[in-house]
DNA sequence: GGGGATTGGTGGTCAAGACCAACAAATAGG
DNA sequence: CCTATTTGTTGGTCTTGACCACCAATCCCC
């Protein structure tokens, strides 16, 4: 409401946005290089980034040698000492981390949990965990908000966890709790939906405005899209939710689970019976379908890759991604050939969505989730909350 | 290039677009309620207005009796004399179309053609048939640009039709054939998107940022997207092809096509064939199913909706869409038990994503498709081509 | 070490657009 | 006919950013 966008002070604010989404986002970027990205004037840049900087926001640091003729031009980076909370409650155990503004992982634990963990606990860790790192690693930071990715449905309005089966929650509104625990704005989001986020962000879709992304967890398959480079939540903000689709199989000696879902037949738990493996994590089963030889687990893979293969060309057909990233065990599946699941899925895709198709493996490793719920915080303060920061510049009128 | 965002300049584009924008949208509305749905200041609305009006894209007309209290505020309408011309190549004919920027058809005709219409055909029959109409109803027409509505793959970049298995065009370069025929700023688009994009701003979802839009015609089942409001077109903008997917079918035996894809299975050709007739247009089909008595008819359209159904229920799982919008003969099969298709739909998608979740027959009718086309040319003009309208209005200052 | 090139800093001017306040116009209702 | 109410109209103000000129800083290259 402040920011009118129709109006001439939003223009200042537009701009500050955008000088700080592109520092944030593309690292310690010189002067002379925003002013080309933004087309904006020398003074004008002069005069946003000092904003930023009074607005604790913003760093400028001595310029690098550059290399080139001229004048060397500073470097603006992201104040070090802003932060987000970032948390992912699981079955067993609950990880937090404090996210950079400048991208930087600047701390993290792993809280693991004798029993299922419960919303009000959540708060409880989150709030617990803040204090004890403000005397420590964060005691100079600056923390602008918490994100928390959850195995679950999220409800996009109000943060209400609709339903986690895996942690055996339903309708917990833990957005409020955690904001009333630690007395911070925080924002909730779907650990799939923001898996997705992270990966257009920072990972093997950068630059990518339409993603089309899967995860394979121990609980199931989920996933995120981004359409027009921004995540896609529809009206609940349940959308992603691939794992629940019903395959087309072509061939009924495939099907396993009658009248099941994807997740049902492209399971975790169905490679590592093939391996027999009562447990591992991704690294032992990919290594262990490496070296199996029985018929039996390379048939599961197989089986797998063909159902795969179907659900991905329904998504392609309707979305027309530049790239499928395929995350968790998922990875393991596609990368045993990844040419040949490209080839199956343009097979059964219409010929002109396959054309600019890529599929690839996930580029971050498991802390994704929580460098994208730390991005809602980011987006959130750079889109909206930015006003408040600027404190009063005016004095200089009189 | 002109129009910078981050520049002041910027400011008054975008304002001038929002206005324009609401009066292309939402009718004829006093100058009044555009101050109050702007939040812009009642002179900066006047001097707005004024620019639209001397650029010749708005009309003011004196105001109705508003049975209120206060000076009466004069009315702002899209001009009548800006139209678009909307064009839509089918296999037998190919139907043309002026549409006004005041949401009025204009003019309509459909030239039935003795054989296949080939791309430069349609350029010259759409030129030819502006030149007629400049000579009568549109003699004072002032003619913004053209839309074509394809029945097949659309590159959106270049506008090069891909494919068109109706009408046997393969890599035919229709825009710049229209465009160098008539002289004119012309976009193509596909038909079952641009379907959509009308029954999102004039039909069944009109308010609805989240939409998913089958359509079902004589060649098959197309489809588009509405997500955050705009439509989405992939990176190709080839993005809606639900025909192409391949359906989760829960008891074989309602497999017809082995391996076939959505459209062989759900198909208006099997419904004439379940109710014994050779053609027929969508309401002598519909009333042939509501006569029918032959257990097999019935049996064939239940189905058809149990398929459907499984369909739209990975759409839902994935796009989490607040409206379905069905068009042609789905809405045909879904008419006949709305509700039960609902609760199909419902039963097989996530219970949160179903919640929010509406099934609705398309609500316009054939020249939605031409509606659409149109709305392209009148959208790119208003986000894109205002500055070149608003011609030099600088002499004030001597 | 000097010349050329690039960039930051400062100070000032200028144009553009939105807002604001006061006034005029037009209507309903008494 | 008069008043209250709403809205158009007008002229002035404020903020913002662009542009310019000049100087200083720093680097590459000769």
């Amino acid at each position: 409401m402040s920011a009118d966008s129709g109006t001439v002070e939003g223009v200042r604010q537009r701009n500050l946005s955008r000088l700080l989404r592109l520092v944030h986002r593309s690292g310690p970027l010189s002067r002379a290089s925003l002013t080309e990205a933004t087309g904006l004037n020398r003074s004008t840049i002069a005069g946003l980034v000092m904003e930023l900087v009074t607005a604790g926001l913003v760093e400028e640091r001595a310029p690098e040698s550059s290399r080139r003729v001229g004048r060397p031009s500073p470097i603006v980076a992201a104040h070090p000492a802003v932060v987000a909370i970032a948390a992912n409650p699981e079955v067993d155990a609950i990880e937090i981390a404090a996210v950079g503004l400048d991208q930087r992982l600047h701390a993290r634990v792993r809280l693991p949990q004798s029993s299922v963990i419960t919303p009000l606990r959540t708060a409880e860790l989150i709030a617990e965990q803040i204090t004890r790192w403000r005397s420590a690693e964060l005691a100079t930071a600056d923390i602008v908000g918490i994100g928390l990715a959850v195995p679950g449905l999220v409800r996009a309005v109000d943060g209400l966890v609709r339903e986690a089966p895996h942690l055996g929650w339903i309708d917990e509104p833990v957005r409020d709790l955690v904001a009333q625990a630690t007395g911070m704005v925080t924002s909730v989001g779907n650990d799939a939906s923001l898996g997705a986020l992270a990966e257009h962000l920072y990972g093997a879709a950068v630059g990518i405005d339409d993603v089309v992304y899967l995860n394979g967890g121990a609980s199931g398959i989920g996933g995120g899209l981004i359409v027009h480079g921004t995540p896609v939540g529809g009206v609940g903000g349940y959308a992603g939710e691939f794992g629940q689709n019903r395959p087309g199989i072509a061939a009924s000696a495939d099907q396993r689970a009658p009248d099941g879902v994807l997740e049902d037949e492209v399971s975790r738990g169905r490679l590592l019976e093939a391996v027999g493996l009562g447990q591992a994590d991704d690294a032992e089963l990919a290594e262990a379908l490496d070296r199996a030889t029985a018929t039996a687990a390379r048939d599961e893979v197989e089986r797998q890759r063909r159902i795969l293969a179907t659900a991905l060309s329904n998504a392609v057909n309707v979305l027309n991604p530049a790239v499928v990233v395929l995350g968790g065990f998922l990875a393991i599946l596609a990368e045993r050939d990844l040419p040949g699941l490209e080839a199956a899925v343009r097979a059964q895709s219409m010929p002109a969505c396959g054309e600019d198709l890529r599929i690839v493996p996930a580029a971050l490793a498991e802390d994704r989730l929580l460098i994208g719920a730390a991005e809602v915080v980011f987006t959130d303060l750079i889109t909206n909350r930015l006003t408040d920061r600027l404190s009063s510049g005016l004095v200089l009128q009189g």
